[in-house]
DNA sequence: GTCAATGCAAACGCTTTGCACCTTG
DNA sequence: CAAGGTGCAAAGCGTTTGCATTGAC
């Protein structure tokens, strides 16, 4: 997929399953790109791109969080219980990578590092299980928060 | 907490918090320690007990949970978006232990190796983050399914 | 013109809550 | 007997779905 994905690339995606560039999608697109750093739940999506586009529907958001998720172009990912948020996947990586989430303030921070090749050969030979993805989530402290305890 | 968890040290770490041993809490505990390999949804606890307390309610699942996980003698879990499972925490250990989850048939397998030390301590110097507990999900193929696909 | 996509509202599934009654300590 | 706890039903909340209409190709 690459840093620079764009429409077309998105387009391409699309096309390969027989699906369409509609307006919409190109308007969610365009917000998750503005906002790559950040992971929304699917509301906050709703209300930032309502602003400019108010006829849009949640469902919609909705159902093309969930097609760019299948087309590996979005992560969902579970922050707190029962509620999703969602971040781009730039480089359309397979493995998913990690999260700080901070107990105090809530933030989260990318890991982009793996660091769990390691880990995942001694689990994969002991319990033979083959290991296809990952999801780890380090709770605790961030530089901010560490000190105010 | 131990390996021997009981009543009574079930009804200390309530009183500590001035609250009571009732015969529900006891049921649920009950049922939780007779299946403590499992990792239970609470329809299945409420089911599962309801078969010899039919007066139980669901709320007084969901309350029951809630508080044992509070005291730490249970641990959530979600595997499936959505809907929380719900499994006894033993030892009582902060820490908690990884999930293998297999893409096929959905089983759950246990990892009791802890493995993150060394991640951790590079993870915490690099990011400034202090690291006090973790969620780690394995997807793929269990032994069972893996020559399957 | 065809088939996919949208918007709306209703339904869904899991979980929480308000309240009158009951039980524990 | 004074908490706290329970059961029931209703509400809550994020998400999904049915359907008539709209829009992309």
């Amino acid at each position: 997929m690459g840093e620079n994905m764009n429409y077309e690339s998105l387009e391409v995606l699309l096309k390969e399953k027989g699906l369409k560039l509609t307006q919409q999608r190109k308007d969610i697109f365009d917000f998750l790109v503005a906002n790559k750093d950040k992971h929304m739940s699917a509301e906050e999506i709703y209300d930032a791109i309502r602003k400019s586009k108010p006829h849009i529907g949640l469902a919609t958001i909705y159902r093309t969080i969930q097609l760019f998720s299948d087309i590996k172009v979005v992560v969902r990912n579970e922050f707190e219980q029962g509620k999703s948020r969602y971040e781009l996947n730039l480089d359309g990586d397979f493995h998913n990578h990690h999260h700080l989430v901070c107990s105090m303030c809530g933030n989260i921070i990318e890991v982009n590092e793996d660091l769990m090749e390691e880990l995942e050969k001694q689990i994969e030979d002991k319990y033979n299980f083959e290991i296809v993805n990952h999801d780890l989530k380090l709770f605790g402290f961030c530089v901010d928060c560490k000190d105010k305890r």
